[in-house]
DNA sequence: CATGAATGAGCCTTCATTCAT
DNA sequence: TATGAATGAAGGCTCATTCAT
């Protein structure tokens, strides 16, 4: 006979999950997916080994529900929508500003997570499912910035695709690095960066 | 009484290490020191796993020689010799042509280990010792090309010692991406790139 | 939530090393340190090997520990204790009772572990200190006795120490044998081992 | 074409394997048979590890001829023969001096490699043949000693049989400690030995 | 639900044995 | 005959996963 109600149960259970996703990602962007012991999740999440098995049927279920968890959270789509809707930014600026998030926001460990799976073989296919398209989301979204910012003559000019592309990729290589170093006179090198892409 | 003079024997035994380096480098470079089994390096040099273990102690032996061998190899290093050499190139040009060596050199596997490497918590000491100033080198290379740009107007004012780091930083983390991607339009690419640190 | 009390696992725990240890004293004593498989002590144990590892870091580890508890247990120190207080024995009746225990004892399996590491190379330094002065610990309790047995006359004259050392070197000699072949006529061989040491 | 005469050929074939198997006594003596690597008989004989190969079978080959060699070489044998027919020796003398070859000539190696052997699981049953009676022999060649000291009330009363076993045992567990340890004052403490079955 | 004891597949490493030269 | 390069079976150790409590 349960004490709680049948929802309640369930928001408990639910969150022990995000307690457990939470330091699953964290440990899995830090060490990358095949070096991360489930002991590493259990210890950063406060728990025995063995109750990662209560609520994941393996670590590379632990991985598939992080993930999904993480990216349909979407703290960056939060940004991101919150970005577009901000008429007081010019199109540089906009990508100023999402590039000092995404090189700063704790939120980007999931990128991390992503580019130690790209940089990974075997990885089973319902897992890439889950990230192979997020990349195709960021460049949907700065399409149009980077438009409008070619049309005010704040970018310059060519293939607006390969230029988002290109910016991204660039910006995606730095997050892999070492993501304290970034912290530092963080205006100052996004500023440095802008300038690939920004006319004056 | 041995068919093989000395010198042959040597050849040999020489040549086998080096095929097995090669092998450990590339191998080590796509997937990171630790999730590298001896079993694969072998694999990817068409010999048995256990024949590693006639030329090198164990696998952080065949790490340390191989990076060891890698690092005196010095293909960057005679790019490097030659290109400071090379008065027909201007400051920015000579920036850009080493980006493009960087970005497509077959050579750049030997940074990819680094990466790894640095990434990487527990690296015995004596390995890291052999990495730990190759950044240093990169670096002092720079500067006084970076400084003679700024004279000559070509690059941007600033610090130069950090216009250079971040620079080098900015290299080094699309290194660690997929290597092929930059193949296509490699020009147009490094291009952008540049223009992080050019004045137009 | 655990259904055991913490005090329940830890006994639990510590029962289950003592089984290991003495399993691992046992075939350690049988087969020598480098010879014993980490799987010969499980089979005896009656585990999987992988749980040695569970409570011990290393094969040398279970050496260390085991050989630490095997001694400080001290079978053999209780025996003497007791030994050297009865007052009811003259000396080489007492020798004679070390003797028929030291080669009767199941608790000599110590011993033939510790001489199976005397003659072995590599041992390490911190295992070497556990029974580098065990020796002289029998030596020291020996001599008053020995003296004592001069004095009234019942041991030959000669250097106390030599005398000593030498019972007790061949003692240790043939308890390196297989110790099953003296539990026959146990009573007759050891006074026959007295006899190099008696005068009548 | 062969270029010596086959007995020459044979001959030095057959001093080649002498080499080897004087080096396998020696390193299995010292080592034991399991621990003993065919690079360790190689080396101490002088040769590459392959080359043991032409002239034996296998490692327990190498073993197997080997201690049958050392058996039927018999210096032990000889030095019997000799004590046998020693008509200047007293029993006690006779024993006396058997005592101090066994502990220091080098020829006991074949006894240290059978007492490893006796103490080892899983010896091949043609090995086992090798040196299952060899105790035996010394035994029929000390019981009429014993039995004449015993008549000319040198030894001590007794089964005989006992007596010499019971003596036997107690050099050869001498024999398997530190070799070396006997070497200091032999003399006494061959004289203490012999104090066990005289009579005084 | 929660713990940690228990298992076994898999990787690093050693070494007996084979074989090309 | 002689060498040492090459192979692969087996043992030490790790860690994902299961399960008794």
């Amino acid at each position: 006979m349960p004490r709680f109600s049948e929802t309640k149960l369930e928001t408990i259970r639910e969150e022990r999950k995000i307690q457990i996703m939470k330091a699953a990602i964290k440990v899995f962007a830090e060490n990358g997916v095949k070096l991360t012991k489930i002991s590493m999740i259990a210890k950063e999440a406060g728990i025995s080994h063995g109750l990662v098995y209560h609520y994941f049927q393996s670590k590379e279920d632990v991985l598939y529900e992080s993930l999904e968890w993480a990216v349909a959270l979407g703290e960056t789509q939060d940004f991101l929508e919150k970005l577009k809707d901000d008429n007081s930014l010019s199109p540089v600026e906009k990508i100023h500003t999402f590039t000092k998030f995404a090189l700063t926001s704790g939120s980007n460990q999931v990128f991390r997570v992503i580019q130690h799976l790209e940089n990974s073989k075997g990885v089973p296919s319902h897992i890439h499912e889950l990230y192979t398209n997020v990349g195709e989301v960021y460049i949907e979204f700065f399409i149009p910035i980077f438009k409008e910012g070619q049309q005010v003559g704040e970018i310059i000019e060519g293939n607006t695709e390969e230029l988002v592309e290109l910016f991204l990729s660039v910006i995606s290589g730095i997050m892999a690095d070492d993501p304290n170093w970034w912290n530092d006179n963080i205006e100052q090198k996004v500023t440095l960066l802008s300038r690939m892409i920004t006319l004056r």
